[in-house]
DNA sequence: CAAAAAGAAGATATGTCTGTCTTTTATTGT
DNA sequence: ACAATAAAAGACAGACATATCTTCTTTTTG
């Protein structure tokens, strides 16, 4: 479903979520270790994140990552697509460059359900809503 | 979601639903013209699904593959698990090891809605009710 | 100014996915 | 029995994803 750096990338900003915040920042090390990613792979993916200014960052002693509160408006479809591109929620599931609602391939209909509740469950609800969920009930990332 | 190869076994296991029976095989090459796909590659993933007792094959002159009245009563479910395995349906979305309902991933109870729709969609018809709705609304596989 | 940490780029290694080619085996029709 | 046909099987190669490690630059803090 979600490529590895997708994946990754999912549990450190939900991560960065809970516990950065502007006064606490977070560096590549620490969140590495405490989610059990590889360190250099996931500097890698935020790095990609916070040039698409999903995540902040900054440098220098006491830098590191974290999410201010425009970050924490944006929703998990935002980091999927940032990530692993839009295809999950657009491309035929059957791979068919033509595929559309004229000219169906034999899963366009049912995939439509499938994508539209992707969608669903991936845009209707904020990152910084999530955070507070993930407290709340005590998810683990 | 699915891999290239899935893509391309769905559609030659439907291809094979529609145009092929006992009597009339079909064999590699005409089926990967017709699909457009890589000719030896489609060849393998046959006859792994062959080798599954998916679909039907038989060497030798007039020789080819086909579907039998029981490989007709599987379903997508089948095919999908047999190609790319369980992990789709099964597999915590996040790639967490442990992830459960007593220990769930911030995703887990939103990834099993998006589940149990996979599961409904791919396992609730089987390969020769798709092919008879493919041939009576036209649709392009 | 020195230290810390991200940003950026590249080398390397491994593994999986995708794709091609060749050889072997089984079946059929003559 | 023989030749043709077609699947079965395995060897191989390139692209891409994943992962690790270096090196260097830039920015910021104390």
């Amino acid at each position: 479903m979600f490529s590895k750096s997708c994946q990754y990338g999912i549990r450190a900003v939900l991560f960065l979520a809970v516990y950065s915040s502007a006064e606490k920042r977070l560096g590549v090390t620490e969140i590495a270790n405490k989610l059990e990613i590889p360190k250099h792979f996931l500097a890698k993916i935020l790095q990609q994140l916070a040039k698409e200014n999903l995540i902040s960052s900054s440098r220098g002693p006491s830098g590191g990552f974290y999410l201010n509160k425009k970050n924490r408006k944006s929703n998990l479809k935002d980091i999927i697509e940032a990530i692993d591109g839009s295809q999950i929620f657009t491309d035929c599931i059957l791979g068919l460059k033509e595929c559309s609602s004229e000219k169906p391939c034999p899963l366009h209909f049912q995939a439509f359900g499938i994508k539209e509740g992707l969608n669903y469950q991936f845009e209707h609800q904020t990152i910084g809503e999530m955070a507070e969920k993930i407290v709340r009930t005590n998810l683990s990332i």
